[in-house]
DNA sequence: GCCAACGTTGGC
DNA sequence: GCCAACGTTGGC
């Protein structure tokens, strides 16, 4: 049984393009610097689930194509790279404190906007839309999902 | 650049 | 464990 999930990233560092572009569509998602958002990759997300890929800060945030979990999780190298703007001097190499996953880009769609994601009734409590939401990684209901992929998807 | 909201830190 | 200060997120 799937779960589905949002994600959120910034298309100036990877955009959905720039995940389909990548090798098997395949990209390590790195920066995850939230516990609650790395519990999920750690405890809940399995390999298959599918992923609302979310364009965010920018100037048209949304859904913007669909992925699917590809491994499940591992290390996050740049929290041990002090060139890297995820460097955590705190996380000592024995005990990892950052996770990353796979994510694989399957296809692009349409942009549904977050204006257009707020004046849906039905996805109201979806739990990115709720105030005060931040988390990059958040949990998609099969309902919401399905309302997404079938009747949003294809114009 | 502003600012609301939330998470983390650290003194006590 | 409390809580004020600070940092971050992310839409606008």
């Amino acid at each position: 049984m799937p779960s589905y999930w949002l994600m959120k990233s910034e298309p100036e560092e990877c955009s959905i393009d720039d995940a389909l572009a990548a090798p098997q569509a395949s990209v390590p998602w790195t920066g995850v610097r939230n516990y609650q958002a790395r519990n999920f990759m750690r405890d809940a997300m399995r390999v298959g689930d599918g992923v609302l890929f979310y364009h965010s800060s920018c100037a048209e945030p949304g859904i913007v194509g669909i992925a699917r979990v590809a491994s499940g999780t591992r290390p996050d190298p740049t929290q041990f790279d002090p060139l890297s703007p995820y460097f955590d001097a705190k996380s000592q190499p024995e005990a990892p404190r950052w996770l990353l996953l796979d994510v694989q880009a399957l296809k692009k769609t349409r942009l549904i906007g977050l204006p257009e994601l707020r004046a849906t009734p039905e996805l109201a409590d979806m739990v990115v839309l709720q105030r005060g939401s931040r988390l990059s990684i958040t949990p998609v209901s099969e309902a919401h999902w399905r309302w997404i992929t079938e009747r949003m998807l294809d114009p």
